[in-house]
DNA sequence: ACCACTATATAGTTACACTTAGTAGGTGGT
DNA sequence: ACCACCTACTAAGTGTAACTATATAGTGGT
C-alpha cells in the first residue's frame, strides 16, 4: 500500500521497541506481530531481533528465558532504568523532530 | 542542547531539502542556513551537498549555475515533476509514520 | 511424513547522514 | 601584501541501523 518506509524508520523503530517493552514484559515474536498490527506491516522478525540484541548490548533491557507451550522458549525483555531514560530521550527527540517537521510543512511565506 | 538526532533524520532530511526547494529556487549553502535556523543546528554543508548530488542523480531537481556577488557562483535548484511527486510521497509517508507514532505513544491498555 | 505456526539467530547488503579535508571567490582590517 | 572570515561547492571515507536471506528448532494437525 504505502511505499518503502525503511529509511524513515531508522532511529524510530528502536524507540518503538523500547516503548513496547516498557508496557510490560514481551518478546521478539510478539513485538513483531504488534508492530505489524500497528501498521508497520513490512517489519519482519529478523529486524526486531537485531534491535533486541542491540538493546541488550547497550544494557537498556533485562532478559529472562521462559518456556512456551506454543513452540520454542521465549526470551522475555523488560526495561531497566537506563532503558527508561533512553525511552524518555527518544520521545523527547521525536517531539522535537515532529514539531520542526510540522513547522516546515505549514510554513507560509 | 538535544542529543544526537542523526539516525532519526535518515530519510527525513532529504524530504526537508525537497520541501525547501519546492518553495522556490535555492542553493546548498542557503538550504543549510535555513535548516540551521529551523532548529537543525548540527546539519552542515557537506551533508546538504551530498543530498543535492543525490537528488540530481535521481533526476528530481533541475540545476542552473549563476554568479553571486557574495562569493563563488551558486548552483540553484528547482523541483521538476518527478521531484514534486517524490515530495508528495514523502509527506504521505511522514503523515503515516507520524500518526502511527502518536497511536503508539498515546495507547492505553 | 509433511505442513503451518511459533520462536530465535546471524551473516551480508544497502542507504543515508556525518566527518574531514580540500578548493575557490569576495570583503575588510592591518 | 597578508590574514581572517564569510560565502560556496566537492568528494573520499566512516558509522549506524533497517533489511534480506537463510538456518535452526519446538508444537500441533492431517
Amino acid at each position: 500500500m504505502l511505499e518503502n518506509l525503511t529509511e524513515m524508520l531508522k532511529g524510530v523503530l528502536e524507540g518503538c521497541v523500547l516503548e513496547m517493552i516498557s508496557r510490560g514484559e514481551t518478546y521478539g515474536y510478539e513485538i513483531t506481530r504488534t508492530l505489524n498490527a500497528l501498521g508497520f506491516s513490512d517489519v519482519v522478525e529478523g529486524t526486531v531481533y537485531t534491535i533486541l540484541v542491540r538493546l541488550e548490548k547497550k544494557k537498556l533491557v533485562d532478559m529472562e528465558k521462559k518456556p512456551s507451550d506454543m513452540g520454542p522458549p521465549r526470551k522475555f525483555f523488560t526495561l531497566n532504568d537506563a532503558g527508561r531514560e533512553e525511552l524518555r530521550k527518544f520521545w523527547e527527540k521525536w517531539a522535537f523532530l515532529s514539531s520542526k517537521m510540522n513547522e516546515l510543512k505549514e510554513r507560509k511565506e
